[in-house]
DNA sequence: TGACACAAATGAAGATATTCGAAATATTAA
DNA sequence: TTAATATTTCGAATATCTTCATTTGTGTCA
């Protein structure tokens, strides 16, 4: 077994060093750049994390990837993970789905699940109004489901349509309970997204709802984010998961949101 | 046979790796990709799982499909008799095309092929408006293309959006050639279609395209249908294929449309 | 067409091996 | 010495595998 083929640099060049690998390959293992190096684990995964907040690459598990080049940005690593918590979030999402409701489905990888809970749930007949196409490729199928696309421009990050024809379309619509995904949840502050365009698009969604349900895993709890979408009071309800911090549970609470832990 | 092409893989690598293939093969199979990666194929149905939910690909039975796949009814075995004949149609529409443009696609089998020749088609930017969600999922992934829905409910036969929103929104637009899908054309009377929602909808895309191109086989050429889309005037172009009957086609001509054989 | 049976595919549960992150400790450079 | 850096340790999280009961799809037969 051949070991350490580099050693005793300083930290600043290994991460170099890290950096130029990931570039070439277009992939790295915690593995065997501990054993390329001669240090420990611990230390690479320090320095895969520097060099991941640097925007170098992405971290993953066991490793890290190149940043995906043009094309793939629907492919970001960070929407596939928490997946479990997700499937959990979207079966409580939908459960409080009733026959004859009218239902609006945000984009993101959260609501796509309330739409595969959807499907098993035995409805005879329900309204779902969304502006993201894979959600609606997931509903297709689904007889009991009257689909309403407000249309609009497309999105690629999210698969979904936005824009000022989305919009005025929503304008016309009403109705009970609205599904919002969010990237970032702040008791304080409220609601927050990272994409402008869809937050305008958010706002109008809630307009229109009698209910606004936020739909997010544990790690968007706390997490800061460009553009509100919605103020604490206009929210009615937040499924998470169990891992949720207290803190901003317990103060979300006492601003009067019922929170649901799954 | 073949086993294992590609192992030792990072758990998102192999995501991306399956993302590719559904993008660039349109299914995959559970089976194939258990043995390909080396896993188990419980682990193959996580992967699609996650990838589902982030819009990637549309879970089946036993596998996976691109969302145009899905969405496509071409599995209809009635829809694939012509299938080689509505390919060139599709390209030979495809051909028109100039970068710059705005294009509406309207819903059916033949403006597919539409789409997937554009997917090859090497341009810089073009907008096509479009009410069919299986042509919107084939130009998702085509960064050229500027995707504009105008929105309305799902009719699931033709997978398209129609109603009252679709058309008002179309009513802003402009375009500066349409395609546009038939199931009936009599050089005495104009283009036809058997479902009536549609029908509305065409005249709407009519009204505000410079210039409408019908594409359809020539199984279609002398076939009735119930309710009249457009009227022999209003129709500059029509493609289809080399086996067309020379006396519509020779109707139509004197009517000053020019017809394209393929 | 509909009912029935068979095979394939699925998802849930339990087990196992990796990997991760945090904290306390050790080492190194200036 | 002091501050930065790296190490070990260990409980928690993640990824994967096997097994098994259930669902789903595909014939076949009437």
């Amino acid at each position: 077994m051949m070991a350490a083929a580099e050693q005793g640099l300083l930290a600043e060049e290994r991460r170099r060093r890290i950096s130029a690998l990931v570039r070439e390959q277009g992939r790295v293992t915690v593995g065997a750049l501990a054993s390329r190096f001669g240090t420990s684990q611990v230390t690479i995964r320090g320095d895969l994390s520097v060099l991941e907040s640097a925007g170098v690459l992405v971290r993953t598990h066991g490793g890290a990837l190149r940043l995906s080049e043009e094309l793939d940005q629907s492919l970001d690593v960070k929407q596939l993970q928490h997946h479990a918590e997700k499937v959990r979030i979207g079966q409580a999402a939908a459960a409080l789905i009733r026959d004859g409701e009218t239902l609006i489905l945000d984009s993101g990888t959260t609501t796509a699940e309330i739409a595969r809970a959807i499907r098993k749930l035995d409805l005879k007949s329900i309204n779902v109004i969304t502006n993201a196409l894979n959600v609606a490729a997931l509903l297709l199928d689904v007889p009991a489901v009257r689909l309403i696309v407000p249309g609009g421009i497309l999105r690629r990050e999210s698969n979904s349509l936005s824009g000022p024809m989305a919009e005025s379309a929503l304008s016309n619509l009403q109705a009970d309970r609205l599904y919002l995904g969010a990237d970032g949840i702040d008791p304080e502050v409220g609601v927050m997204t990272p994409h402008l365009p869809e937050a305008e698009l958010n706002a109008q969604m809630i307009r229109i709802a009698r209910q606004v349900v936020v739909v997010a895993d544990a790690s968007k709890l706390q997490r800061r984010n460009v553009s509100l979408i919605a103020r604490v009071e206009q929210l009615h309800m937040l499924i998470t998961d169990l891992s949720a911090p207290p803190e901003p549970v317990e103060e979300l609470r006492r601003r009067g949101i019922e929170v649901r832990l799954v």
